[in-house]
DNA sequence: GTGGAAGCGGAGGCAATCTCCGTTCCGCCT
DNA sequence: AGGCGGAACGGAGATTGCCTCCGCTTCCAC
């Protein structure tokens, strides 16, 4: 069950530790791509990463495209859904999120190691404003191109769960997907401005150790 | 601080307990108001609560004017805003929570009510697909008509938070906002059909006691 | 019943999504 | 080298939703 090789978040790109970043991200696996198909591609790729940044995830896909410098239809011929741009403007992040959580196997605490991921996945969920309700949509519905990399992500979120079961440190009725959807929701909360660093905390203790005084004798809770 | 009797949710149509429910949500109050707007009004109010429970809180402003026999300029003149209308097809649910929070006044056991008066939140955000989001909005910036009853809501959170935190039942450091904001997180995931009957539970419970095994002698969170 | 104002409603401006198809450009093959 | 086939382009435009403006209708008070 447990996998110790980081899965790449893509089908394509295996990526581990140590290597080099390949610049291009997700370069499709069977298409030679012609050369202005592949300039435009990158130039989207580009663009849209910094207006999803910049605006959020539901940003203006035209605009998007007239600023990239090209029409509507060659972004939606590459991209046939916003999911599927935000997916590939993602991939540079996802790299991210898995040397953290290469990082975090590595450490000798099982609760720190926890910890640590969901420290990361919610750095990750933070990438661009809005950005979990799309991935609650993906896991929930998998159609879409998002759907394989939230699998990764919950399935890593299992890994390091199980290992903190394993020791004590984790409540043992808790599976992957709720743990999962609670820090999705907490993200959701938190990456609307105006939350301040005071209550992003609180949230995150909530998230740990639940809003109940501790020190009583209860065995379940509801 | 702390007001025992249930404020109302809307500054008119007070309500206690007991009361016959008005049937005519929120007759606006200096507003005589003409026989044929009185006639709109009302059909905007029943066609919008029928869309936003069967279509979500996205639903289309036009349609249900579109359905409710109307021109677009009437139902904007009635409701300025999609949130003006949300606010006004919720004031009936709004007498429901009101209710619930008297019943929940009325146990004994402080936690219990909080637990109650928690579930009864989650009952009202689960109204219509997606009011979470409208409503963190309105907290955060309180230039919406739904920001008055989110104050009011927030208000009663913090009514039961106190009461437990009294006996020692909730944390101490937990304040009303961040345990509204908790909730709404919570039901922001609940509310997308798809998360059966079994995650449900399990986020209630990291809402409660966290998703950290009890029992060790850790003083705080983070 | 009539005048004046409250209220109506739909035409239409604007913005965003996404498609269709005539045109352009690439790169392979001779 | 140069031409051909198809890959790729891009923009016009259909569609949908939001919201406003303003000439017309309807109510009700007198």
């Amino acid at each position: 069950m447990r996998q110790h090789a980081t899965p790449s978040l893509l089908p394509c790109a295996r990526r581990t530790l140590g290597d080099a970043l390949p610049m291009n991200t997700n370069p499709p696996d069977k298409s030679p791509l012609r050369a202005d198909a592949r300039r435009n591609r990158d130039s989207i790729l580009r663009t849209a990463a910094r207006h999803f940044a910049a605006n959020g995830v539901n940003t203006s896909l035209d605009e998007i495209a007239r600023e990239a410098g090209v029409g509507p239809g060659t972004l939606y011929r590459h991209f046939p859904s916003r999911d599927a741009l935000l997916a590939a403007t993602l991939t540079e992040r996802q790299a991210d999120i898995l040397a953290r959580a290469d990082a975090a196997r590595e450490m000798a605490c099982s609760e720190a190691a926890l910890t640590e991921w969901l420290r990361a996945l919610q750095d990750y969920l933070a990438t661009y404003d809005g950005l979990p309700a799309p991935v609650l949509t993906a896991i929930q519905e998998d159609t879409s191109v998002l759907a394989i990399s939230c699998e990764t992500l919950v399935a890593l979120t299992g890994e390091f769960l199980t290992r903190a079961q394993k020791d004590g440190r984790a409540r043992a009725t808790i599976t992957p997907q709720g743990l999962f959807l609670s820090a999705l929701g907490i993200a959701w909360v938190l990456n609307r401005a105006g939350v301040g660093e005071t209550h992003r905390r609180e949230l995150e203790a909530i998230f740990v150790v639940g809003y109940r005084e501790r020190g009583r004798l209860l065995d379940e809770a509801e």
